[in-house]
DNA sequence: TATTGAGTTCACAAAATACTGAACTAAGTA
DNA sequence: TACTTAGTTCAGTATTTTGTGAACTCAATA
């Protein structure tokens, strides 16, 4: 029998939402409603099946999307004793490791800007300068994160 | 006769480099490549055609790419008296606006989490205290650019 | 008026992505 | 040993995304 979770009106709409923002981080849609899923639902552990069913896709594509989501450490699972499924849960208590990941894309951009601005001819001060503004701003950023957070 | 531009290996590479970051963040790769063309090449204002002949682009792609850089305001363009081209450049004085873009992402992000938070099941309290702490972070990040460029 | 230059449009081709079903595996259960 | 549960793998399909060429527009020469 079907094990699908019940969820609200509201829960249904903020997945939908929550998924369509994971999607435009480049995340593929199966994966982006599996985080919304487990994001969203009263209860956090799902496993396989209630994500499959709730989420209405198939197997494999369950199957594809929470290795890959696994692999890429945005979610894992717990087994329970006596039970074969394996619980699959968003770790929250790692969020710093997923903004770590953000900010390090942050560095890579800055570090580019500077290498682009290194190499520049002299003779587009304005542009080069503006650009140097702007890698400041990046750099200032940044360092607010290193500070609070790393 | 060939417009292209002469690029030294360094900047080619900056390109790529450039082209892939950017297609990271969405962006299509022949959009990618026209924006980091403008962004390395040591001319700022770059005509159709030096464009479509240096990153080896198709007429129409170049056209399609160039329009849609136009229309998200990524891009922006001159004429020359005497001159029936235009001529594209990237407005760097302009970077307060795209980085306004990015933090409505994350402004919109943290109010998705808030609603969230504010409809899951008080049962799961850990989870909860944890995404709430994560959406504190966010909102102090976003103030830090409030504060500092809007 | 014919030609050239500077693009634009569009129908289609190619390539990359995402998803599906069917067959398979491997551990536990009867 | 046969069956069930809980997935995994894979080949192929469907969908989406990108890019292409050919024909077209429209203004400015010649």
């Amino acid at each position: 029998m079907s094990e699908k979770i019940k969820l609200t009106k509201e829960q249904v709409e903020l997945i939908e939402q929550y998924a369509v923002m994971m999607e435009q981080t480049n995340l593929q849609p199966a994966m982006a409603k599996i985080l919304a899923l487990l994001n969203v639902a009263d209860e956090t552990e799902l496993s396989f099946n209630q994500i499959q069913e709730t989420l209405g896709l198939s197997k494999s594509g369950t199957s594809q999307a929470i290795t890959h989501l696994l692999a890429t450490d945005r979610i894992e699972y717990k087994t329970k004793l006596g039970d074969r499924k394996r619980y699959f849960y968003v770790p929250v208590h790692k969020w710093k490791d997923i903004a770590a990941r953000h900010f390090a894309g942050l560095e890579a951009y800055m570090k580019l800007n500077q290498k682009i601005l290194a190499q520049r001819s002299k003779k587009t001060k304005e542009f080069n300068d503006i650009l140097k503004e702007m890698t400041e701003f990046l750099s200032a950023l940044y360092k607010v994160y290193a500070d609070r957070i790393k």
